[in-house]
DNA sequence: GTAAAACCTAGTAAATAGGTAGGGATTAAT
DNA sequence: ATTAATCCCTACCTATTTACTAGGTTTTAC
């Protein structure tokens, strides 16, 4: 049960992103240092959540990412799932594949657990935005200053 | 987010011991046949489960495993623990190693994020007990058969 | 004493995680 | 027009974890 770094690199990015929101577009470097996460790494990541519609690029020379939409329309569990593939406690209850693999799931006492549990972790991923994270963070420090994992 | 197989044949094992709780000891081979896994496998998963403390074994001829406490008692949390280690989405949410790795979790956003997503796991997982498994296996069958992933 | 069972340790193949390397395409500034 | 900065893309690589298998020892009912 747990987030691999690329979920977490992600995140990271993207708070960054929301944090300079409306700031013009904000370097594939800058980000990376900011957060002290490998540039070339990052950058795989970044093209993920760029073909998942959460950011877009601005190329050439001063270019740059910048989020597609306000930080508080851009759940976490949108970022998680580009990253890491849909959530799922288990196999048997990812969308993609349901009814596959088993074929008394309808009847499956253990199966309803993991509905439960995927449940659980959808409602805490879809109900918190960026913009949460923000304002946490705003809390939390009193100012710019981003203090990271 | 996934939850390894490990887990899983723990719960399925332990929920097959609860079916046929205060029938005597169940041998590991009976286990292993009726939930269709490994039984070398299940050996070690057994053995972590034994150190636990959730299943006791009784050794020779007409041994096996049974609970050691009432199916009702039994968090699918503590089974999950035994098998895959403490539950944390986010390794600086681990109890264990709290405050080593990195030094400002005090005023980190995302790690109340995951503090957030923990909780909501741990509910879930520790709030469910073998015997609501055994009694949503009755529900959905109607009788003594167990459907398993 | 024999068979059935739990117990224990080591090895191993495949998948996943977490990167690195190196070049190509696009564009602002000069 | 050239340069430098930047995004874009594919391939490769290493360590760890997962999911087992193999082969033995010990305990106990009969």
């Amino acid at each position: 049960m747990r987030i691999s770094t690329k979920g977490e690199y992600g995140i990271r990015a993207m708070l960054e992103l929301a944090l300079h929101y409306r700031e013009g577009p904000m370097a594939l470097g800058k980000i990376a240092e900011r957060q002290a996460i490998s540039e070339p790494y990052l950058e795989q990541l970044v093209a993920s959540l760029r073909k998942a519609g959460l950011l877009t690029s601005v190329r050439g020379a001063l270019g740059g990412y910048e989020l597609t939409r306000d930080p508080g329309e851009i759940a976490i569990g949108e970022i998680i799932r580009a990253l890491e593939g849909p959530i799922a406690p288990m196999e048997c209850v990812r969308e993609e594949t349901e009814g596959l693999g088993c074929e008394n799931s309808e009847r499956c006492a253990t199966r309803l657990l993991w509905r439960k549990l995927q449940a659980s972790i959808n409602e805490v991923l879809d109900t918190t935005t960026l913009g949460d994270l923000v304002a946490d963070n705003k809390r939390l420090n009193q100012d710019e200053v981003m203090y990271y994992i």
